[in-house]
DNA sequence: CGGGTTTGACCCGCGC
DNA sequence: GCGCGGGTCAAACCCG
């Protein structure tokens, strides 16, 4: 668990993409880069977040600039190891064990009655499971942008629903999607 | 026709 | 080995 400086060094180039509701408590949590490891599933605990307040765009902002600068004002070496073999995904399950992928995954919760929040980029989805121990399931996306390998799952809440879990993955090898 | 969504099947790691 | 849980695939489907 990291601590971040939130203010400043977002280079902000993601135009007006402004949350649809009123936003009033955004939480973050789970930070991760650079594993030797390939998958860790570990789930978020709720103490794990980070809770702050904020406008609107702000959070937005935040979204986006941590979205493509890999982390807020950190100055985590985030990086992106696309190395040798990153075509397709039939790669990962061949090297999956040795391949030290960078991950970074961020988690944001979020007071909305909708889910789709638009956070600026173009998402595709692909998958949905139900959770155990929850009555919402969760949904799987992918940015649609040519080769970026970054995902995010959106979940509700499992006792208070009024929240979204958004959580990214890993960093856009590209700027906004419009 | 081109793109995204739906949805059940499939895969993988892990614990028993 | 088996079942479970989380994650992903992909064929069918939907919609502009």
């Amino acid at each position: 668990m990291e601590s971040w400086n939130l203010s400043g060094n977002h280079q902000m180039m993601i135009p007006n993409t402004s949350f649809t509701t009123t936003t009033t408590t955004t939480t973050i949590g789970s930070f991760e880069s650079s594993g030797s490891d390939p998958y860790d599933p570990s789930e978020f605990e709720v103490s794990d977040f980070f809770t702050f307040n904020t406008a609107t765009d702000d959070l937005s902002t935040m979204v986006s600039g941590y979205l493509q600068n890999g982390g807020f004002a950190t100055n985590e070496p985030v990086h992106i190891t696309s190395s040798g073999h990153n075509q397709g995904e039939s790669s990962r399950r061949a090297n999956r064990g040795n391949e030290r992928e960078a991950k970074v995954r961020i988690a944001f919760k979020t007071e909305s009655e909708i889910e789709s929040l638009d956070d600026g980029f173009k998402w595709r989805k692909y998958g949905k499971k139900m959770v155990k121990n929850s009555p919402n399931p969760r949904n799987y996306y992918r940015c649609s942008i040519n080769g970026c390998p970054v995902k995010k799952r959106v979940e509700r809440d499992r006792d208070d629903p009024r929240y979204v879990i958004t959580t990214y993955e890993a960093v856009h090898n590209h700027q906004s999607s419009i």
